[in-house]
DNA sequence: TGGTTGTTTCAGAATGTTTTGAAACCAACG
DNA sequence: CGTTGGTTTCAAAACATTCTGAAACAACCA
């Protein structure tokens, strides 16, 4: 056995151990463990596959291959190329990883802080305002309108920063990282 | 009925919404939807409450609850206080909302992000080196390491960053986020 | 000590999520 | 058209998580 050999089948281990590691995160990410598995083999491979490679490498059933590969793209963060001469379509994941991570965040507030930001609101504006009644509960509804606002201001005050550096031009929130981690002491 | 009573009413049905509302977004915490919603309990009424108030305004178990409680404790975002001249424990709430957030964070990434960077160092050492072989599997080689450490820079600066502003004093974290939204144009 | 009150545990039940595999579908080609 | 190569769908099965309720436990008090 060759050099050449030897190292591919440690690469592929190394492939195989970062795939399952990635796959643990899933629950983190919102995904499901198949969907970042297929992410985390087409990062760490870095070249182009189609279904069937998928399916084979990660032995899963073609139904949750094709469920996944479709979330993934929904997500953004791999893509549909083609081969010439080949019908198959194929998919490559984003290789950088702010980009990924960008994608990622944006997917996660539009899913997630945006439907609740909107059901606070209404919340905030069906609950009574504090304009009559005893002191006592006067009290209690400011206690209450305050601590709906609070929340309010915090998760609008993390949509404009996700706005600001996640989502559109570019590479503001690694540069914006990299700044602020290097204020040390 | 005088206008207190009707207040209060609606009152509590906002308290409601706000529970479910949170609840949903339990996933997206890591925590499941008791833990969520126990704990938005606790925060919008903003007063202490023993483990049966709890289960009955939530209509769960008593084990349900005594676990959900246990672990939001164990998350750092509910403490245990006591009432003078009853046996029982009641928990509350944090009431600032940024040193919620720094506590979840703070959680999430211990939970997640620390393990898995342990186990990409590993899996990084545990990779052949590029140092014999052709050149296109040396190139392959160089490739992966490079995946693998875009990866690991990546998680890295995360780590920092979260360190820095979320855990361990203050206010950092909202200084900077107001600071960076701040920026604008 | 025995009784009372409050908390935790845990096996099994209920519920929710993910995966499979086969059938339906679709587009291109001869 | 009808066949071929490829992709998507979906009901049922496998799996995983969460919840219940009753029993065990612990702390306190008289």
């Amino acid at each position: 056995m060759g050099a050449d050999a030897e190292h591919m089948q440690k690469l592929i281990e190394a492939q195989d151990r970062f795939v399952a590691s990635w796959g643990q995160m899933a629950g983190a990410w919102g995904i499901s463990r198949t969907m970042a598995e297929a992410h985390a083999l087409l990062y760490i491979t870095g070249r182009p596959m189609n279904t069937d490679e998928i399916m084979d490498r990660l032995q899963i059933s073609r139904g949750n291959a094709s469920m996944s590969i479709r979330a993934l793209v929904d997500w953004g963060i791999i893509s549909r190329t083609h081969k010439r001469g080949d019908r198959k379509e194929y998919f490559e994941a984003d290789q950088d990883v702010w980009s990924m991570f960008r994608s990622i965040v944006r997917e996660r507030m539009k899913r997630e802080v945006e439907p609740l930001l909107a059901t606070l609101f209404e919340i905030r504006d069906a609950s009574p305002a504090p304009d009559e009644g005893s002191d006592a509960a006067q009290e209690d509804l400011l206690a209450h309108q305050r601590r709906l606002d609070e929340m309010l201001t915090f998760l609008q005050t993390m949509e404009r920063l996700s706005h600001r550096f996640i989502s559109p031009s570019g590479s503001g929130l690694e540069l914006a990282a990299q700044l602020l981690t290097g204020l040390d002491r």
